[in-house]
DNA sequence: TAATCTTTGCAATCGAGTTGCACCATATGG
DNA sequence: CCATATGGTGCAACTCGATTGCAAAGATTA
């Protein structure tokens, strides 16, 4: 996998072993996947490490976090050129019937209006309910 | 406390020392409370039936829960009128100092323009930054 | 090569949430 | 007024996702 590489080397984080797979696991993914996912897929890399690995990506903007309120953070690699800042910002959709939960990078978010002096940082927007497969 | 009688009567749920101590509580505080910090307040009630009292409240719409991804839900109680529907959808503020939770009331929510097929059931909006307090 | 830093695997631990069960309070019906 | 049913409460145990300590393995640097 080229495109692996590439974002490792524009985000400037070492390749290793486990890093690869994990990131190429992400990609090869529609929806966002928990450490559970993850683990589930990768049966002979340790938990711990893919933990270790989801927050270096983390902290790295090539991945970024999504509580769905399922239980379990479920992350989804950065579209290129996001820096996880506010403008980056986008909603997810959470379908209360088949537990996918993924980007809706298509939707326009809006922007918002804070009262006086408070300061968006990040945001967490998830939208729950029948995703179109399940609507029927 | 009327108040709590009142909402208590409303929403057709049993009053009990508990619930009332609880709903007391909630509507005391400004900001969202979790499990812990109401286990925290009400030193002789014990935490499984705070649980369980704030899972009936939910369950009547007393209160709603917000999943601001610190690791511990929170809880708000609703507004006269609210029935947790997608049209009572409001904004959540989270401050990264303060560890403050709560809802934003006044701050206009934009409906979302789903994809086809789409159906939203409930959302959980959660703005995260700095709250007027801390942004100085 | 030797020293140093980073990554990895394993096992243990943490902590929020949840549940089983026995006991207690209240409500109802005779 | 007591007998019984229903539901609420307290306690203790448990679940499970997240996190960490530590030592071994691997990579980098001097
Ligand atoms: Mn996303
Ligand atoms: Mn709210
Ligand atoms: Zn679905
Ligand atoms: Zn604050």
């Amino acid at each position: 996998m080229q495109i692996v590489d590439e974002i490792l080397k524009i985000k400037k984080v070492k390749n290793t072993a486990v890093r690869t797979v994990v990131l190429r696991h992400l990609l090869s993914q529609e929806k966002a996947q928990s450490l559970k996912d993850i683990e589930n897929a990768l049966v002979y890399t340790d938990r711990s490490s893919i933990f270790r690995t989801l927050k270096t990506f983390e902290n790295n903007k090539i991945i970024h976090s999504i509580e769905d309120g399922s239980g379990m953070i479920k992350y989804a690699v950065c579209v290129k050129g996001c820096n996880c800042d506010p403008k980056d910002l986008h909603y997810h959709f959470y379908c209360n019937n088949c537990d996918k939960t993924f980007c809706l990078f298509d939707v326009p978010f809006q922007n918002i209006e804070l009262p006086e002096n408070f300061k968006i940082q990040q945001a967490n927007m998830v939208v729950k309910g029948l995703c179109n497969n399940c609507n029927k």
